[in-house]
DNA sequence: TTCAATTAGGATAAAAATGTCCTAATTGAA
DNA sequence: TTCAATTAGGACATTTTTATCCTAATTGAA
């Protein structure tokens, strides 16, 4: 459904938006550690999301990532979706066409229309905070 | 959502379900011209779906692809995706956790299931006949 | 029987995604 | 001031996906 690097992305700014809460910056190497990943491949994403303006990034000794506190419950799954994967898992059709709309509809338009919406919806309306409070109580996990 | 070798070969085989029902046989040069694919790699795509029974093929002159006039209602969507693109697309977790479950869920597992079922259930209940349909009757498009 | 049309399939190429390595730049603390 | 810790980013490597090329095998018709 994601690329890696966006699930990656996802995986990161959870964690990142739980440390913030408590006032802590995470290195990289805590990131990638936490959620499992290459670390320099992580590094390419996160400065993909400091550039997106979805996390904020603090240079040199005691630095490292973090997200302004008040802003984690502003920030939905849909941003940070589109800053590494794009709009096409809105927008795309299903099978391709370059052009597919109501009026030139792909065989399968109407039928993923529902599908496509309702992931949109979800994405549209899923906040960073939600997310980490899940990883914070133990109800879910960013590994294994 | 898909690869593109299963987007070409949901269109194919709308197509070649289209003809077989007039008893026509398809080249593979009639179908890569068809939905606007590149020949050789669509050859690879429709060996694959013959291997997995969902369309057959003639060898030799005036040979090409056809699929029993019969079966075209009963091939679900389900069939090619799973046949091309395994079956990752309904079981695989949304973050690509290696264990994701009700009792060890990623974070976006719960919000993930619905669009997933969704997905699933369009699959499993879309056949090539109401595809082939809409194309007949020039309400859907396999092209542009 | 010969031949052109056609699918099958191995080998290879190109492009995209994923992953690694190395150096530069920055920063706070000792 | 110096130094270790850290992010930034360019270059490169690997893997996967997509695409191409070539030859073999098959088949029906002339």
């Amino acid at each position: 459904m994601f690329s890696k690097a966006c699930e990656y992305g996802i995986k990161a700014s959870i964690f990142i938006a739980l440390n913030s809460y408590e006032g802590k910056r995470v290195s990289l190497k805590a990131i990638a550690k936490e959620i499992n990943s290459p670390e320099a491949f992580t590094a390419k994403i996160l400065q993909d999301l400091v550039r997106h303006g979805i996390i904020n990034s603090v240079k040199g000794a005691y630095g490292g990532f973090e997200i302004d506190k008040h802003s984690i419950s502003t920030i939905k799954l849909s941003q940070i979706v589109n800053a590494i994967d794009g709009d096409s898992i809105y927008k795309g059709c299903g099978l391709g066409l370059h052009r597919c709309d109501e009026n030139h509809p792909c065989p399968v338009h109407d039928k993923f229309k529902s599908v496509r919406d309702e992931l949109k919806q979800m994405l549209e309306h899923t906040n960073l905070e939600e997310l980490a409070l899940d990883i914070k109580s133990g109800v879910a996990f960013l590994k294994t």
